[in-house]
DNA sequence: TATGATGGATAAAAGGTTTTATCAACCGTC
DNA sequence: GACGGTTGATAAAACCTTTTATCCATCATA
């Protein structure tokens, strides 16, 4: 169906080869002279040549595309916001670069090998790693480079990877609400998710930090967020005196923060929050979210970078890049007042001077 | 580098013939004995055979990947999410259908048939395709078949587009907000979009539906969203009594509730607001943004489903699909009150009952 | 004993490109 | 006149798979 190098040659009236090495330079031994040069190029022209990549990538064992690994994919929209950040800037950097991106989801566990050697990508970064040692053996074996995206790091398989530093960012937190004078914290998890490296490691950092600044916190301060809409006035009603909530991700900060709103406490002056993920979502929020901010952009270009790095001169030593966690302090903390511990007041009834979101009416 | 088909042909000493059709079937003529399947198999799992996909797709001259085309992809991760819930609803179907997905950013418009063509995909989907009379026709032409997501579609070209109906969509917030009792209502649009099929679209129905409602819009009415905190100041101090806005998009629709929480506008009681693109973030703001759905998930789906009826029974008549709109109303509209009137208080210091988020004092 | 069907397997072409090795011709030099 | 260097160009192998055409037995039927 399409035009081939044979049909140029033949139109111009010179060999395969002479076409191939005016269209795509390279073949040391191959000269040709300025003439033949302009009548190929006007025959490939004139014919809309377009080179078959797939036969290249055969011929070359190289496709410039490089692979994307997704664990869950399926909520790309619904989840986190970081997911979207990590494609973003994976994507920025490989474009910038002129590879492909493919994007893989769902890749079978016991087919991790083959399904990354299958030749059609160069590379591959895989966001969240898990944690399964025969997977992680698979891709330490892999034929192509493999760079592991925001997994803290196990330490002995062979692979390279950039992650932040999710114990310091949990203590940024720490730090930041003693500082302004607050005693007890909330630790909001999310089911299913808690014991993912990355979720041990901050709630790791989040109790020793709580240690060293003598704050008291126990097992019952972690709380599970479930979807229901009760749960943050149940807990406001039946708590001890907390003022501060720290939610292991941006959504379910989020989450805590219009709860907070529907039942009139109002943030920050009753309750500071903390978010994990500075994300521009976090900025949307009213008021916008205090949150640890791991520099996800930064990080994906980096694993885009390695990767390059690899396929072009060969493969590293596996590395393991931890980059610092920052906190980007927004509206949704403030000092911890004293008057704020008398605040056991009803809170069916929003008495706060904002409408009842969902209900609507003046 | 690679163990090959001729490797495991010569591991169980059969013909490169066999092994082919054990491992991937086809091939009518072929007839293989049960003991020397078995044979091929066994030598396949010991060597770890991967059949390599790109001679596969060299061969069979199919790829089962499809290109995701973005316009302008260099700011997923800031552009309204509508961009990513396309690719959710892309991505979905794909894996669904074991389809490979790559996205292709910054498609030059002079070799737009070029990169579709070169063998590395078997169709492609164009999120917010170009007017270019010369790209449409390099399009209709292509060696592919392409689909065109959520693009107002102009009439003449022989492409098949899925989209919305923007005008529609529009005057559904007429019809909403005027029959809450609000006369005045203020469109904002978003400078470098505005000549866009889409967006005309919804400014013609907007404008249309005003006439029909019988309440006055007048150009001055439109304004352009720039990133300054003090627009909103300013517009509310200074224009007549609009009791409603429009914002064109989701994200323009959340910064103006967001500046008017700041100037101690109450949203809804002091003003409606209205968006377009009812997404996940919607749900978020406070209070949850009332916003035109298109039902954009499903748009994606189908585009992805044309594709693979082009390929299974080669291509269509093109055709154009428009989805309806929906209105989901939410937190930020309310009846238009007569109190609403005399509203010409200070603004430059908030007086409602919420802190300056910036400040973050108690 | 032909004839024909069937089961089991293979050789070889095709798909489009890259790249090495080879070749022909020409010019200049010793 | 033999040799060497340079320019211009090509043939052909290799990359790995799919698929058709072909082949050889064997066995049943007429």
């Amino acid at each position: 169906m399409g035009v081939t190098l044979k049909d140029v040659a033949e139109a111009a009236g010179v060999s395969i080869t002479a076409v191939s090495k005016v269209l795509h330079g390279s073949g040391k031994s191959v000269r040709i002279a300025k003439e033949t040069e302009t009548a190929i190029r006007e025959a490939a022209q004139r014919l809309q040549y377009v080179p078959n990549s797939v036969a290249r990538s055969l011929r070359t064992s190289r496709t410039r595309t490089i692979g994307l690994v997704f664990e869950n994919f399926g909520s790309l929209s619904e989840g986190p916001m970081y997911y979207v950040l990590m494609l973003d800037g994976v994507a920025q950097e490989l474009f910038r670069n002129h590879y492909r991106l493919t994007i893989l989801a769902e890749v079978s566990h016991k087919h991790v090998g083959g399904t990354l050697s299958d030749g059609r990508m160069d590379g591959a970064i895989w966001c969240k790693l898990p944690m399964e040692e025969d997977v992680l053996a698979q891709l330490a074996h892999s034929r192509i480079p493999v760079v592991a995206l925001n997994t803290e790091a196990p330490t002995h398989p062979r692979l390279t990877y950039v992650s932040c530093d999710n114990e310091g960012g949990a203590r940024l937190v720490v730090d930041h609400l003693s500082a302004l004078g607050h005693r007890r914290v909330l630790y909001v998890m999310e089911t299913g998710e808690d014991d993912t490296p990355d979720a041990t490691a901050r709630l790791r950092g989040f109790r020793r930090a709580c240690q060293e600044a003598c704050l008291p916190f126990t097992e019952d301060d972690i709380v599970f967020w479930n979807r229901d809409a009760s749960q943050f006035a149940d807990w406001w009603r039946s708590y001890p005196p907390h003022t501060g909530v720290f939610a292991w991700n941006e959504r379910v900060a989020g989450a805590v923060l219009r709860r907070a709103h529907e039942c009139g406490v109002h943030v920050p002056r009753d309750l500071s929050v903390v978010g994990f993920d500075s994300t521009p979502f976090c900025e949307t929020t009213s008021p916008p979210l205090t949150a640890v901010r791991q520099p996800i952009l930064e990080m994906a270009k980096h694993a885009a970078r390695i990767l390059f790095e690899s396929l072009d001169k060969g493969p590293d030593e596996p590395r393991v890049f931890t980059y610092p966690c920052t906190l980007d302090v927004r509206g949704s903390t403030a000092p911890a007042a004293a008057v704020r511990r008398n605040r056991r007041k009803p809170v069916e009834t929003s008495n706060g001077p904002i409408l009842d979101a969902e209900r609507g009416n003046p």
